[in-house]
DNA sequence: TGCAAATATTTGTATATACAAATAAAATAT
DNA sequence: ATATTTTATTTGTATATACAAATATTTGCA
């Protein structure tokens, strides 16, 4: 049954959550081929970007709680993609030559993701469905 | 910062979960006074409005897997809500009188949700959004 | 200066869900 | 009539995430 048939269609409960889980296949998908799930691929990313940038700032930016950010950092410390230095209350984390070598391909995954989705759905009508997904999201409390 | 700032704003994934988990949020607000999650209640919901309905056709209509419902289940069935009888490989799920006696504050619970993500939202954008979303969720793979 | 409040991070624990495999029954094909 | 395939459900296990509490540090104020 299609979604839009279903006698729940009028409520985004149900298809919020049927959509994210949708779009975190595809995302995972794109992700296989570095061994990382997207979370952990796009905090990767941010730690490139921004070498020493703290565990909050990264929560901030992906919309996770901090210790959440704690739990994808341990793993990947564990895969030598990151370090991480304490002083103090503060943290910081860097890439390790490792990461730094990944990175063209990191690039590529998300690419991949984005084409994924175009694809099924043009990217005008993408476009706009992130757009208004980021417009409810500053919304809602 | 908000969600429309992030760097990765332009990544449906971020926005997709973290639209999810705001929205469960509301949800599990309006359903905490019957001491239900926003799953075990609508499933309870579908039960009482078809008695004897079987599993797969629950799992299809709220867009989780099988095994998953049968997990919720065992939870309705702990709390004296629902029966479950088994003959041949079906199931069938009944609701138990006191679901029955709860169902009118169910629905009650089901409409203060919606009121209130309507009202951060607006009704029309509200419901052209739970469109878009069902629309998206129907060309997904 | 010393104490209270605020901030950053981590840890313990709980939740919702999925996947894969196991079980069981029914339907179909030979 | 039997063997094969399909369908329905459950079970074992794994994952991502959150919340609350613990810890540690810094800041601001009296």
């Amino acid at each position: 049954m299609k979604s839009s048939e279903s006698r729940y269609n009028k409520c985004l409960y149900f298809s919020a959550n049927a959509l994210a889980r949708k779009i975190e296949k595809l995302a995972i998908d794109s992700w296989k081929e570095l061994d990382l799930s997207p979370s952990h691929g796009y905090l990767l990313m941010i730690v490139l970007e921004e070498p020493g940038v703290q565990p909050t700032a990264i929560a901030n930016e992906l919309q996770l709680t901090p210790s959440t950010i704690t739990r994808l950092i341990e793993k990947l410390e564990l895969a030598k993609l990151v370090i991480r230095t304490t002083e103090g209350k503060l943290t910081n984390i860097y890439p390790t030559p490792r990461a730094k070598e990944l990175y063209p391909r990191m690039k590529n995954c998300s690419a991949n993701f984005f084409e994924k989705y175009t694809a099924v759905l043009g990217e005008p009508e993408s476009n706009r469905m992130v757009n208004n997904m980021n417009k409810l999201n500053d919304k809602l409390p």
